[in-house]
RNA sequence: GCGGGAAUAGCUCAGUUGGUAGAGCAUCAGCUUCCCAAGCUGAGGGUCGCGGGUUCGAGUCCCGUUUUCCGCUCCA
């Protein structure tokens, strides 16, 4: 464990110090679970996106793509069941360290008041027996007076604070009270925090109230409800599904393990909407896809695994996770869910808008049923990065810091390298640069002994150098030289372009 | 969020009982012209995470704070 904790850490320094990923602001210090992608990062994780994007929306003619915006109408989110069930305030006891609703806590304060009534009660019942009004007593014996006065005040004051969102009177209030902790019996509180994982902002004008609005948890809405349009411009017919890619935002408790689980994250979705009734299949038959997908780069079996969800979300009939052995442990990488009719049917609800297809086969109308592959990109650039981060001793004793990345995702395909600066090398070279860098990208480099700029491209995954030597000025020929293997070959120049293009173009088909 | 560690150059780290900030690698310029790092010469880069305090004097001691790592907790 202590090796794999090192492991990651090397993978994280080499991670900045090649520009791959750095820490969000980090003149000022830098903000919690926020990461900038750097130069090579940004266009690593391009190549992920447009790799996944060709697997799913290019290959399939039954997939098409989309991008909704951040922003949505609240509503959505009253339908998808993200406000309802994570609006609680919470608060925690230091001492048990238990967890608790702070409107309960109070709510079970006041149950105690109610209690002493009831106790008031049945002792006066007792005494007068069958002349006992319950009505008159309660409303004119001074002492449930003064409890019932107590329990007005306090509930004005929670309602008041619940509506206002105001978490710091609710505290304010659990400290009057004097409320402990069940457990610990001590009232050793911290402050109370809304759980709800979404971030809020306000759009438009606020005197017309009920402006707040959320950034977006998750990018599968977008896709709902757009499903009508969606399916009536592009004359889709069922089966048929529609993938995105874009930013979601969830906040996070403890966002934490680098780039794993951060605040802001991106995904690539696809929801495939499914005949009812034929979800099983469907759900099998992607969840196979998907994970082909994944073996299509080349990182070996052993690094993947499947895990079934036992305790399903609300909206689910079938999930698995396809999980990947970072450093860090088996971890979520992608779900494949079956999630029912559940998402179309609530914003059916609340929307008042048909969601529905008629299906000619059938002759009738339905809601649809959708299988949801839902994959982080962010961790697919960790998955990338830590699978290629290798540190190997070569046959002469040296060391070598090479990133194993797979050829269709490297950020620099190719380098164009002149033996020396000298003899018109580097014009030669310039002149092969210029030829590919309108499919490639491509980086010249003049600097340093030739082994030393092998080296730097190993560092950042390239998969090819291309060095001009005095033999290229004779023949158009140059060496070709491999990463992982360190092999060279002579080739023409015209070859070059050809070589590249067969191994970058990746194996999506199976 | 709680508890515990850590923070010094781009990276990895050293820095003695408190006394003028260092190394290796990396980067840049020049030389060398060489097919797999570590040849030669030179250069740039740090208010020691930030803010207070103690002290004649703080990278070093104390307090707070931010970031980060580990454990717990959380993750519809």
């Amino acid at each position: 464990m202590a090796n794999n904790e090192d492991f990651f850490k090397k993978v994280i320094s080499h991670a900045k110090e090649y520009g791959f990923v750095f820490p969000s602001s980090e003149i000022y210090d830098g903000l919690s679970a926020v990461y900038d992608y750097g130069q090579y990062g940004v266009e690593l994780k391009n190549n992920i996106k447009d790799y996944w994007w060709k697997a799913m929306v290019q290959y399939h003619d039954n997939i098409v793509g989309l991008d909704a915006a951040i922003f949505m109408h609240p509503k959505t989110w009253k339908a998808s069941g993200h406000v309802d069930a994570f609006n609680d305030p919470m608060i925690d006891n230091k001492d048990s360290k238990k967890r608790y609703r702070a409107d309960v806590l109070v709510e079970d304060y006041l149950a105690k008041i109610e209690a002493k009534i009831e106790k008031e009660v049945s002792k006066a019942a007792k005494r007068f027996g069958d002349s006992f009004d319950h009505e008159q007593f309660v409303s004119t014996n001074p002492r449930v007076a003064g409890y019932l006065e107590k329990m007005e005040t306090i509930k004005s004051s929670l309602y008041k604070a619940m509506d206002n969102n105001d978490l710091t009177a609710i505290k304010e209030l659990i400290e009057e009270l004097e409320i402990a902790c069940p457990i610990s019996g001590s009232r050793n509180w911290t402050e109370v925090r809304q759980f709800n994982l979404m971030f809020a902002t306000q759009i438009g004008s606020l005197s017309e109230g009920a402006n707040q609005i959320y950034l977006r948890p998750e990018t599968a809405q977008g896709i709902f409800v757009n499903f009508l349009n969606v399916m009536k411009s592009g004359r889709m017919k069922i089966p048929f599904g529609i993938a995105q890619i874009g930013k979601a935002f969830r906040n996070e408790i403890v966002a934490r393990q680098f780039i794993f689980r951060m605040r802001e994250f991106e995904q690539m979705e696809m929801q495939f909407f499914v005949r009812p009734g034929d979800e099983m299949k469907w759900f099998k038959y992607w969840k196979e896809q998907r994970m082909n997908w994944h073996l299509s780069l080349g990182i070996p079996e052993k690094f993947f695994r499947f895990h079934k969800h036992e305790k399903l979300a609300h909206y689910a009939n079938a999930a698995f996770d396809i999980e990947f052995e970072f450093p860090i442990g088996f971890k979520e990488l992608e779900g494949i869910h079956s999630r029912t009719d559940f998402d179309l049917n609530a914003h059916q609800e609340h929307s008042g808008k048909k969601l529905q297809y008629f299906d000619p086969e059938l002759n009738k109308s339905y809601v649809p049923y959708v299988v949801e592959t839902s994959i982080g990109l962010d961790r697919t650039f960790l998955a990338v990065l830590s699978y290629a981060y290798t540190e190997e001793t070569l046959d002469d004793g040296s060391e070598r810091i090479m990133m194993k990345i797979p050829p269709v995702l490297a950020p620099i395909k190719a380098a164009i390298l002149p033996l020396v600066k000298k003899d018109g090398m580097p014009e030669k070279a310039r002149q092969i640069m210029d030829s590919l860098k309108m499919d490639y990208m491509c980086q010249y480099d003049e600097k340093d002994a030739i082994g030393r700029r092998y080296r730097r491209q190993d560092a950042i995954g390239t998969p090819y150098c291309i060095t001009v030597d005095h033999q290229t000025l004779e023949d158009n020929t140059v060496t070709i030289r491999e990463r992982d293997s360190m092999k060279q070959d002579r080739i023409g120049i015209d070859k070059i372009s050809g070589i590249i293009s067969d191994r970058i173009k990746g194996n999506i088909l199976k």
